[in-house]
DNA sequence: TTCATCATGATCGAGTTTCGCGGAGTGTCC
DNA sequence: GGACACTCCGCGAAACTCGATCATGATGAA
């Protein structure tokens, strides 16, 4: 887990601790996947974790902060899962690279809990808004430095925003594909790839084995 | 005002409850604007409307409700914006028309209030969504109509989605650009703009005079 | 035309319920 | 024993209700 700034209240140090987390996040995705974000409340997620209300505070200063950590988990599981894809599988070119994140994309919207509700939580209104880092921002620069080492693309702030650029448009069009469909709107996933494809060669030139 | 359908409780009758609602309204978009949506409580725009909390709930059912009032009304601004430009101005294509449509949507962007928070009300999850109909689309089939009639271009279900594409990368992508800078960063406006053209034209053909 | 009447729309705000939040105290592990 | 994990219970704030009250404009008799 990154994004341990101030979500969290107490870093958990006994093992038993970890899985009371994991169960207060799982528990809140669920809920939001029944009920939305916006009405989540701090008990849903104690009685459906098997926790008293006092647990879920001992772990998260209020309410926004169990949102933030479920979608910082969102970005943790998604790099995690690149990393993984990039174990088993050999990509020839970027492009490849690329579809193969839109599958996972996918794959999260339909399968993940409460995924399709707050994604990398960039939905989420919060103010002030630190550090100028978005979700989507955090997932471009993990894949940039990706790119840069495999297919020697020119790196920097450049391809970073470029990504950005990318994954926001992505984002928005897959989360419009499963807005009323559970399975994912194939005409919206389809556009979704067709237009991260033109945009991205428009600015990185041709996918070229490396 | 279109959307009337539950997210008002009453329909207003006499005069002065049209400038209540309008004023309810406003003081709510001036509250987001300060706190964020997420916080808003029904008492700050109560306060702020000069009206007590029960005059707040004798026109909305809930709090929620207030948010979508103004996502609505947000729309029914922005096709009316639309129609003034057509009005005063004579676009020579389809093209020219998207480009002015994103000016304002840049516009909204930077000066109504609360627009950068809750858009067309897409970023709101409701459960259940009602009637498969976003903001972005309501937007989309009114523009649509709009290039039937004066470019001469297939109208049907295929314009009104291509331009749903349009629409929702646009709105991720002017969203991003005012996330950070209340001006609008000027690279995500121009990608929007470009990724907007690119598209539509793939997709439409090359914009003609007509 | 005038004006008292009155049905109903509009408003108010105290009261109720629910929820966010947290601290005092108890159990559990090393 | 000391640090950590957890529960219990209550305060304060926010969401929402409801009956009383005020305002409006249509009606009709003089």
């Amino acid at each position: 887990m990154s994004g341990s700034s101030t979500l969290l209240r107490n870093e958990p140090v006994q093992a038993r601790s970890n899985a009371r987390l994991t169960s207060l996040l799982d528990a809140a995705a669920a809920a939001i996947d029944e009920v939305g974000y916006e009405r989540l409340t701090t008990a849903m997620v104690a009685e459906r974790a098997g926790a008293s209300i006092g647990t879920v505070y001992r772990y998260f200063p209020d309410r926004i902060a169990v949102l933030q950590s479920v979608a910082s988990r969102a970005v943790d599981r998604f790099t995690d899962r690149i990393n993984d894809s990039f174990a088993a599988e050999q990509y020839e070119t970027w492009w490849e690279t690329i579809d193969s994140l839109i599958d996972q994309g996918v794959d999260a919207f339909a399968n993940e809990p409460a995924f399709a509700a707050i994604r990398f939580g960039d939905v989420l209104d919060l103010r002030p808004r630190e550090g100028h880092v978005t979700g989507n921002s955090r997932v471009a620069s993990h894949v940039a430095s990706i790119l840069v080492s495999r297919y020697g693309l020119a790196g920097g702030a450049g391809l970073s925003y470029h990504l950005e650029v990318a994954f926001t448009m992505i984002d928005a069009l897959l989360a419009r594909a499963f807005m009323f469909d559970a399975r994912g709107d194939a005409a919206f996933i389809d556009a979704a790839r067709t237009v991260a494809r033109t945009y991205l060669e428009s600015v990185l030139g041709e996918p070229q084995a490396r």
